[in-house]
DNA sequence: AGCACGCCGACT
DNA sequence: GTCGGCGTGCTC
């Protein structure tokens, strides 16, 4: 809302005086009134006759910067100098000096043109633009509102929000044309849209030019890319543009496959971070200059200058992979319900689970459902059978195997019929070492991390990364350990071994299977790597149900959920015999949601208690870090609205050594205090307003103690 | 973050 | 007088 276009205040008047008196005359005039220059240079070269001043970004991300500079347009540039190319400009202290005739000092920096003028309101002389880099208008106006808003959304710099809109330049993709656009496909069938109770209607809202905004839970199995692609489809037929955001090059690739089945060859753009920069610009280009509608991408793709843009939509809003890991840090769904807001367009939120935003999307009535009926969903769904801590006390398989015999069976009968999905924690090569005859969690003499045992090879501190050759337990005196966390590999191992006549497949961080086929076949898998079976699983055994929920993690449930319902939309539904079996406590809320397929409804009710907690998203929260003294003097100076609520701040304990950093991570032998900060529904904007003042007064007064601002902080106790 | 300006103390 | 210390403030 709050477009704070140019100057926000008048701070000018007191530069050097001119010399003659009418300019003298002229500029007490302009002090008493609203001030304006006609753009005086310091040698008075020859400038733009039309709109002689330029409004520019500058490409620099320091807060206290955060405001556009007015240049001269030196003759010269005028033609090329158009709204949104790229410039240089001279920026800094000492800009100013002038030696043998020549304006000296400043440092040449990249920047945006925003904007052309005949006036400035900038008091002093202008310096002339330096150079117009190339004449490839990249910055629309719509971009440039789009960051505005991003920027503001979360107490950050237009600079930096545009360097993650707008990517680094590539003279040969810019020298090539870009292919004829293609005229509007006519609008595709529903397909399996028709599985949905509001889904042709969805589709046919987007053909005839409308906006519908929709959360869509989709039904377990492989057709969401189409689905998505249909719903791009329908859009490209209204005339318009449409753009998809998923977490990963995999579900990029999907849905890439899907439009290219939908709407045929060259009709779409795939951003992602997996071509080379001269391909990804020169796809991006494509986009920018309207010869390709249509879009699909990860994260970074959330920004693309989608030509009159229909809809927008996003896969798996859940996946931590939609947060930037660049300042200031923005969600994609937070980005592209920005982009619908301002562009009144159509909007698409699907996933096979459910987040506690998309929930309250529908809640305030801002989204309407797209789901299934409900005998649908449970035709589509695997049946979910649960194993729970009694249950894997008194079963001996289990504590000899470390599988429940639940678990083998539903392998065996699964391996009858086709591939066997089992899903393990994460971290899978390292597995977690204890004392094998006491149990007692092995730990480093020195640090107390916890000890290693990498591929087999030697035992070592996880944390600070000395070996630990004479081991013993401090407890018992044994010398022997134990696998604590049975890891992919060795569970592989063990499921290989009973198996013997099926191959067993793994995929996990650093090898990823995108399908494996309909063959009996055991694949083991962490979750968020499982590939996609050829005719669905026909079980799956969702292992880690403890170490996913063990996390003190306000999204510890949903997170859980997600990943095991991401996991059991690749199992076959009940129908065909598909199973799934989870080692999870069934009283849990989240298992429970697993076991009746209700995702929704989980995602409702953590809704309704995060209200009541006042907890996000129902209210907005911001974190600010730093060294204690740091905080305290940050949250003093800082004008908060007067509904914010301080909470803290706390010690941050350090992340253990050897992890890796992450924005807002204390560095290495520094204790860091935390404070959030919570304001109601509605004083979200006041929030990251008062948090970006604060955040520029202090840099602006030389401020160079770190002071980390997150609006939206992920992972809150 | 740079970088220049400004107002204080010690020097040829 | 003049050089240079670094504290303070600005960058079109």
């Amino acid at each position: 809302m709050s477009s704070e276009n140019g100057k926000p205040e008048g701070g000018g008047g007191r530069g050097a005086e001119p010399p003659e008196q009418l300019a003298l005359i002229r500029e007490t005039v302009r002090k008493a009134k609203v001030p304006r220059a006609k753009p005086r240079t310091w040698r008075g070269a020859a400038l733009a006759k039309e709109l002689p001043v330029a409004r520019v970004v500058v490409n620099k991300g320091v807060l206290h910067l955060d405001q556009f500079f007015d240049y001269a347009v030196p003759e010269e540039l005028d033609a090329a100098a158009q709204p949104g190319v790229r410039v240089r400009v001279r920026f800094g202290a000492g800009a100013h000096q002038v030696r043998d005739g020549r304006r000296e000092g400043g440092r040449l920096i990249d920047g945006f043109l925003v904007e052309r003028r005949a006036e400035s309101d900038y008091s002093g002389p202008l310096a002339a633009l330096a150079d117009v880099v190339s004449p490839e208008p990249v910055l629309s106006a719509e971009l440039l509102d789009l960051a505005r808003a991003v920027a503001d959304r979360y107490a950050g710099s237009l600079a930096d929000v545009l360097q993650l809109a707008v990517p680094p330049r590539n003279v040969k993709a810019e020298r090539k044309p870009s292919p004829e656009p293609l005229p509007p496909p006519a609008a595709p069938e529903p397909g399996t849209w028709e599985r949905y109770a509001q889904g042709p209607a969805f589709l046919a809202a987007l053909a005839g030019g409308r906006s519908p905004r929709a959360v869509w839970n989709a039904l377990p199995g492989p057709y969401w890319a189409e689905e998505l692609a249909r719903a791009v489809g329908a859009t490209l037929a209204s005339g318009r543009g449409a753009l998809v955001v998923v977490p990963d090059g995999r579900a990029a690739g999907r849905v890439d496959a899907a439009l290219t089945a939908v709407l045929g060859e060259g009709r779409h753009a795939v951003l992602t971070a997996e071509a080379g920069p001269e391909k990804r610009y020169g796809q991006w280009l494509a986009v920018r200059r309207g010869a390709v509608r249509a879009v699909v991408g990860t994260r970074a793709a959330m920004f693309a200058p989608v030509r009159d843009l229909g809809l927008v939509a996003i896969w798996d809003d859940g996946d931590s992979s939609h947060s930037e890991q660049h300042a200031p840090l923005p969600h994609a769904r937070e980005v592209l319900l920005l982009r619908a807001a301002h562009d009144k367009c159509g909007f698409l939120l699907g996933g096979t689970s459910c987040t506690v935003e998309a929930a309250q999307l529908v809640e305030t009535g801002w989204a309407r459902p797209l789901v299934a009926p409900r005998e649908r969903v449970r035709a589509a769904a695997p049946l979910v059978r649960t194993v729970g801590d009694g249950e894997l006390a008194r079963d001996e398989a289990a504590r000899a195997a470390r599988l429940p015999s639940l678990a083998w069976q539903a392998a065996r009968e699964g391996l009858k019929s086709g591939p066997v999905l089992v899903q393990v924690p994460r971290r899978g090569y390292v597995p977690r070492l204890a004392c094998e005859r006491c149990r007692t969690p092995a730990r480093c003499r020195h640090c107390a991390g916890p000890l290693e045992a990498p591929e087999q090879r030697e035992l070592r501190c996880g944390w600070c990364g000395r070996g630990a050759p004479d081991w013993h337990c401090a407890e018992c005196g044994s010398v022997r350990l134990r696998a604590q966390v049975v890891g992919a590999r060795r569970t592989a191992e063990e499921l290989g071994r009973a198996f013997p006549a099926v191959p067993v497949r793994t995929s996990g961080r650093d090898h990823v299977l995108d399908t494996v086929p309909g063959r009996p076949a055991l694949v083991v898998s962490t979750p968020g790597a499982e590939p996609v079976a050829e005719g669905g699983y026909a079980a799956a055994l969702l292992l880690d149900g403890w170490a996913m929920l063990g996390r003190a993690d306000l999204r510890a449930g949903e997170e859980a959920l997600r990943r095991w319902m991401d996991a059991a939309s690749l199992v076959r539904g009940q129908d065909e015999g598909g199973t799934v079996v989870i080692v999870a406590e069934p009283t849990l809320r989240p298992v429970q949601a697993l076991v009746r397929w209700d995702p929704v409804g989980h995602a409702q009710r953590e809704l309704a208690e995060r209200a009541e907690l006042g907890f996000p998203p129902v209210s907005r929260m911001a974190s600010v870090t730093g060294r204690a003294e740091a905080v305290a003097a940050f949250l003093a100076a800082a004008e908060l609205p007067p509904t914010a609520e301080v909470l803290g701040p706390v010690p941050l304990p350090p992340p253990p050594p050897g992890a890796p950093r992450r924005p807002g991570d204390a560095p290495p032998g520094e204790v860091w205090e935390r404070a959030l900060l919570r304001v109601p529904p509605g004083s979200g904007a006041a929030l990251a307003a008062a948090l970006k003042a604060a955040q520029a007064a202090r840099l602006a007064r030389g401020g160079t103690e770190p002071v980390r601002v997150r609006v939206d902080p992920p992972d809150i106790g």
